[in-house]
DNA sequence: GACAAATTCAAACAAGTGTTTTAAACATAT
DNA sequence: ATATGTTTAAAACACTTGTTTGAATTTGTC
């Protein structure tokens, strides 16, 4: 509502970081306006005095997250344009995985997002329609480049869904690869390994899948 | 608590089928003892007195649901125990798709399972120790019978966590794929093809995983 | 049928929720 | 300095939450 307080500790400025910690570890329902002016040091008639509600607020929230975030992410994939595409498939899958993993950097958009994922609010589609889509088909052409053109739509799609499916597991599903998986680890070096073993597995089923189509196309 | 009482239409019993399907759409922390009571047309009091508690409730149901899906997700397993590998791969990810997909079976124990995995409640480890690390083991060792003996560990397991990564994904994602993906449906003939495609996929990487390895061995 | 135990019910309770109110504190311009 | 509009603060409000109460009803047993 307010935004034109931008100022490094204004109230505005103050709610919108700590609604966005406090959204992202327990989901919008789960959290109260309370523990949100707690955590902001700030009275709790200022989120509907400078947002007008608690929905306003966990908007402006993700408004505000997201301009940085996304223009960020499409920075670092455009970086790869100009390699060829397996190297492109690789870097993809590296900043993927960081994005979503990396423990050192407080990116609580994915969780935002998962919460969103199984009970959806108001700003669902906006988070599809800027964030994962772009992904998604920057992900796509790459594959489409590797398959080639006498491979169908569906198959070019789910391929690329294959290869993101395998980087988000480890988001939705983290605490059971933890329990799962005692010994990997989330820091640089396993997220390392981690971007190597996904790209490898997922170029080497790509070249298969080509020799695959290229064999019925011969026959 | 008082459990004695399974007849079809005891409170009870209402109320376990009822609250399943209420923490399945919602969550715990989103679902109200008064929404269950309403579906499970009985009086409010009755969660407390039967069960104690709505948290009592919540095990009771994960307790009461699990035991029936777990035994029937061993024996689909089960079936596949004497065919060759790819085979088995073929079977795990059909039926783990089919588990956790199917719109016309409603089991709705995935949906609990999803909710946990970013909020967990005390029934979380039993979720992992009950149903999720027996599957894992399974397609583990399937995976390491194709890959052979020479492949070290955290090369299996990543592998392994690769192919059930791209089967979940369609269950965590699921709206994001259904925004993505408008055309891909989910009835038997779209888990058919999905089925077809990871495994496809999974088993043309595993077999260029396995070529890699053989030719380092030979380095 | 009568008695006791188990169960159901409507109502109320205490605690927590988002929001509103009212007044005080603050800033800014005349 | 005064007046005006903006921001903060404490308290209260209306509502929902899980839970409890105590009476009514049903059930089981002799």
């Amino acid at each position: 509502m307010d935004q034109k307080n931008k100022e490094h500790d204004s109230t505005c400025h103050k709610l919108l970081v700590a609604a966005g910690e406090v959204f992202a570890e327990n989901g919008f329902k789960n959290t109260t306006v309370r523990d949100i002016c707690k955590r902001a040091d700030v009275n709790v008639a200022a989120v509907n005095y400078h947002f007008g509600s608690k929905e306003k607020l966990y908007e402006a929230v993700w408004e505000n997250s997201n301009r940085a975030a996304v223009e960020k992410r499409m920075n670092e994939l455009d970086l790869a344009r100009t390699d060829d595409p397996e190297k492109r498939i690789r870097l993809f899958v590296k900043t993927l995985l960081r994005n979503i993993l990396d423990q050192n950097r407080p990116e609580w958009d994915f969780r935002i997002v998962a919460h969103e994922m199984i009970s959806p609010t108001a700003a669902f589609d906006k988070i599809v329609d800027r964030v994962i889509r772009p992904g998604f088909l920057f992900l796509r052409d790459i594959v489409q480049e590797i398959l080639g053109e006498d491979v169908p739509k569906e198959k070019i799609e789910k391929c690329t869904l294959s290869i993101v499916g395998q980087c988000l597991y480890y988001r939705f599903a983290n605490p059971v690869v933890r329990q799962l998986l005692p010994e990997q680890t989330f820091d640089e070096k396993g997220l390392e390994e981690l971007a190597d073993h996904i790209t490898e597995f997922s170029l080497s089923a790509l070249k298969e899948v080509r020799k695959g189509i290229e064999d019925e196309g011969k026959r």
